[in-house]
RNA sequence: GGGCGGAUAGCUCAGUUGGGAGAGCAUCGGCCUUACAAGCCGGGGGUCACAGGUUCGAGCCCUGUUCCGCCCA
């Protein structure tokens, strides 16, 4: 790539897989785990192998590749491990639905056939997402990349299984759990999503056996009472003291069930009769353990009614129920249907109602575990940005229930337990075993199970790392820096994987962790294909280029708020990208062929010059302190804000004339110190914008390599310079006067007029002389003469301002309108009373006087003091253009 | 039912020890000004949800109310 002249305007396309591939064949991502330098390490959260990138994973990975970014121009060595995860129920989900459009069933294909299947469809399709984190920039090291199912994560799981198993946090038993009938597997807790549904109350009459009465109760799920094992009453319900201990017939089945009392019944709810299904509700089977009561299947794992159902055996659950209220209202047993909002739980992966049954399962003793993960945020060993989200953390884990870890799927880690034909044993084993470990026997068989795609995931930090073997790689980036995440899989992801980064690596697995927040539309709503609300990261970066979109991501990324996202706001930032561009576009057509200087000479003279290396220096600290506090929002607005509106608006506009004059002199260290802040402006920016800001790194001069590998611009505190930053506002302040009179008074921009600055002191004085010629060249101005107050005389035919001591007239002769010029002072004037009123009310508070802090006073006299002058000085203006106007209006008639 | 977060300009939102209400976008007016019309210059626009309290002083701290969102049961 050729230093010099720059294209019209940025065509990203062109540019950005260009640039890709040159990182890429650079080695800029690879990590070097025998590097000298301080580590930096972040393991990525593994997209589904089946995802295709959504704005959360463009946002979540724009993030990460900020700090990797930053910290590689900080100097650190910086890993970035990226990898996807097999998704277990996802994938087979998908598989699944492909066999189905040939009219084939997993079951078809059998156990064997049909993983070979889904790992066919994940050579082909899955590394899709990986091509779209690239095309979004991300600075992982390929080299690293892993997938939760390679040959070494797979034994990490063995490996941790056994271990967990020998040390009794792992066991096998009978307990009630969630299952997806459609999935056909058992859920963790966590893996089911309650949701609000407008449902049925159905109110059933349950005659006494006795035939004294009858009790009725209320269910939002009629079809389970075939599974009815009792009606549960709050003891102390004075409607059914005297039914406590009967028995009641369930209707239908024509079953005698006995009428319990149990405090746990709400006697608010329903009718305060409660039926009684152990075998399908979690709170039932608690209740069932504790009176005493049979449990009855009633529902299948495929969501048919079992034999245990009666008439209904082999009916749809749905069609089940539709069935069971016909009957029960022939039968006169239904009293009443209302509607009723119902809290329904939903697979989180296909969204199939979950059905509660009872089922032997494998589970994770998590309490132990989740201790210590507890213990290491308490004592600040890993930290939760931001805190609030600590608390969320804590509240899991105290509650936290066993984790069923085993699946009922074929596609993911197949559990390592062996049954024993012979003796009824367990065996629990790293490598396969050919004979039972308890009797020797040859006739074991292995557990058909998976486990849940999350137990992988917990060892990610690590298993990614080489893990069990002790590579270089852990000894050198775990524990990783910082975990970025959304919100969302705190509980499933963040906090187990502290818990198995605690329990087998004796350390956390990060020290900070970074939650963000979801990306929404711009209403607010989440996302989502039904919706039809999604914007597509790919076509946005297709459309405005992928730098405008990460940067609109991070702009908008506020600690503890949602971003609301919108494609103009995408399109906005792309005016960004292209300020930039045509910014070093202008810089670079007057340094061709130049003799830049290596060093910013220590005086640079001008105040233009002095005024925007201070403003540099703040903003280089600003974008640190920002970045160290995951304040990416700062980050964004800091260099934004200085760029255009400081660098671009101001300061190039200054040096204008050095450039395109003949002082040589002044020439070179205009161009010496534009290259450079705009060099260190681009470097800051890398990190979000990586693509635009190493096109133009490498057209820069004095610049070699990849912009990837400058350093981060140091700090030089004494390019500070508080005097020239005030200097430059009166200069400013001048210029802005002027031209809002000019706006104001409808002054064609073309026509050049005069203006003179009245002085209240010397220095005001030899300032505003000193940068005359910028104040004629901004203000666009014919001439300018300066004064001391008192001296001279005051412009008749002129619209005038008040700028600190300075008073600026724009003289305008012929076409001055007193009229509005008159309202234009007026206006002034009454924001200026407004303000002096304000600020006197507390000046003469004695309260103020005397309890406010002496700074804060002194600085509310100082303000009262400028205001009043600075009134004085606009209300003798208005005085002379009121008796100007006077005069016209008297000549005139 | 329990917990958490939010309410600031037309829109989206900043505002970190309580002492000047701000940005971007939108809007209005003026401009082809030798980098950029994807631009430049200027203007207008707010009872900081409501009601109290603490304080010399509250967008910020405390209490209550209303509305919205999220999590858990």
């Amino acid at each position: 790539m050729n230093k010099g002249q720059l294209p019209k305007a940025y065509e990203f396309r062109d540019v950005e897989a260009r640039i890709y591939a040159f990182w890429e064949e650079s080695g800029c991502f690879r990590a070097d785990e025998n590097s000298k330098k301080p580590a930096f390490s972040i393991v990525i959260p593994p997209p589904n192998v089946t995802g295709q990138l959504h704005m959360g994973h463009a946002l979540n990975n724009t993030l990460q590749d900020i700090l990797c970014r930053y910290k590689r121009l900080k100097g650190f060595e910086v890993l970035w491990v990226p990898g996807t995860d097999h998704a277990g129920i996802a994938t087979q989900n998908v598989v699944e639905r492909q066999l189905a459009q040939q009219g084939l069933s997993r079951y078809d294909l059998g156990r064997e056939k049909f993983v070979e299947k889904v790992w066919e469809w994940k050579e082909e399709y899955g590394g899709y997402i990986i091509k779209q984190l690239k095309r979004l920039g991300a600075s992982c090291d390929w080299s690293r990349e892993r997938f939760t199912m390679d040959e070494g994560l797979s034994r990490a799981v063995r490996i941790v299984f056994v271990k967990l198993y020998e040390e009794g946090l792992i066991y096998r038993g009978t307990r009630m759990i969630n299952w997806c009938p459609r999935c056909r597997t058992a859920l963790a807790n966590i893996e089911v999503e309650g949701e609000e549904l407008p449902g049925r109350l159905y109110h059933i009459r349950y005659p006494l056996a006795d035939g004294s009465g009858e009790l009725v109760v209320a269910t939002t799920r009629p079809e389970t009472m075939l599974g009815d094992t009792a009606v549960a009453v709050h003891p102390e319900d004075p409607r059914y003291l005297e039914v406590v201990g009967k028995d009641v017939i369930l209707p239908l089945m024509d079953r005698r069930i006995p009428v319990i009392a149990d405090t746990y019944v709400d006697r608010e709810f329903g009718t305060g009769a409660l039926k009684v299904t152990p075998g399908h509700d979690f709170n039932d089977f608690d209740l069932g353990v504790k009176h005493n009561l049979a449990l009855i299947q009633v529902i299948g794992e495929d969501g048919v009614m079992t034999e245990a159902a009666g008439p209904y055996a082999g009916l749809d659950r749905y069609e089940c129920r539709k069935r069971v209220v016909a009957d029960l209202e022939a039968g006169g047993y239904l009293v009443k249907i209302d509607d009723h909002l119902h809290r329904v739980g939903h697979c989180y992966r296909c969204k199939s109602v979950v059905e509660p049954m009872q089922s032997l399962q494998w589970f994770v003793r998590t309490q132990p575990l989740a201790e210590k993960a507890m213990e290491a945020v308490r004592d600040g060993r890993t930290r939760i940005v931001p805190e609030k989200w600590e608390k969320d953390y804590f509240q899991w884990l105290e509650n936290i229930e066993d984790w069923c870890v085993s699946r009922q799927i074929w596609w993911g880690h197949r559990i390592p337990a062996w049954y024993c034909a012979d003796c009824g044993e367990v065996t629990v084993a790293v490598e396969d075993p050919d004979r039972c470990g308890s009797c020797g026997s040859p006739h074991i068989t292995q557990e058909e199970d998976v486990l849940d795609t999350w137990f992988s995931s917990a060892l990610w930090p690590f298993s990614t790392m080489g893990w069990p073997e002790k590579t270089p790689e852990l000894t050198k980036f775990y524990p990783t820096s910082v975990l970025v995440t959304g919100f969302d899989i705190l509980f499933f992801w963040v906090a187990r994987m502290m818990m198995m980064g605690l329990h087998f690596m004796k350390d956390v697995p990060f020290r900070d962790v970074y939650v963000h927040a979801l990306v929404r539309d711009a209403q607010g709503q989440k996302m989502s294909k039904s919706k039809g609300n999604v914007i597509d990261p790919l076509i946005m970066m297709d459309q405005y280029g992928t730098d405008a979109l990460r940067f609109t991501l991070t702009a908008f990324a506020v600690q503890g708020r949602d971003v609301k996202l919108s494609e103009e706001r995408i399109e906005g930032y792309r005016h960004f990208v292209n300020k930039i561009w045509n910014a070093t576009r202008l810089v670079l057509m007057n340094v061709e062929g130049a003799r830049i200087l290596d060093e910013i000479p220590e005086d640079p003279g001008r105040l233009a010059h002095r005024w925007i290396l201070s403003r540099f220096q703040k903003v280089v600290q600003e974008v640190e302190e920002a970045l160290e506090n995951y304040h990416f929002n700062q980050y964004a607005q800091s260099l934004y804000q200085f760029f255009w509106h400081e660098y671009c608006d101001w300061y190039l506009e200054m040096i204008k004339p050095d450039l395109y004059g003949d002082d040589p002199q002044a020439k070179v260290v205009a161009q010496t110190i534009a290259v450079q802040v705009l060099r260190n402006v681009l470097v800051m920016l890398h990190p979000v914008m990586p693509f635009v800001t190493e096109e133009l790194w490498q057209k820069l001069p004095g610049t070699e390599g990849s912009i990837m590998q400058a350093e981060f611009p140091p700090v030089d505190k004494y390019r500070i310079d508080s005097g020239a930053e005030a200097d430059m506002e009166l200069v400013m302040g001048v210029i802005g006067s002027i031209r809002n009179i000019r706006g104001e008074m409808n002054i064609s921009p073309a026509a050049r007029v005069n203006a003179v600055c009245l002085c209240a002191t010397e220095t005001e004085k030899g300032l505003v002389e000193a940068n005359e010629r910028t104040v004629v060249d901004l203000a666009r101005l014919e001439g300018l003469s300066v004064a001391l107050q008192g001296q001279g005389s005051k412009p008749r035919l002129a619209a005038g301002a008040v700028v600190s001591g300075v008073e600026v007239y724009v003289l305008l002769d012929d076409v001055l309108d007193f009229e509005s010029e008159a309202a234009r002072l007026q206006k002034e004037i009454t924001k200026l009373e407004k303000e002096l009123s304000i600020t006197n009310r507390k000046l003469s508070n004695e309260d103020f006087l005397t309890r406010a802090p002496a700074q804060v006073v002194e600085k509310e006299r100082e303000k009262a003091e400028r205001l009043g002058e600075k009134l004085e000085k606009m209300r003798r203006h208005r005085q002379r253009i009121e008796e100007l106007r006077h005069d016209a209006a008297g000549s005139a008639g």
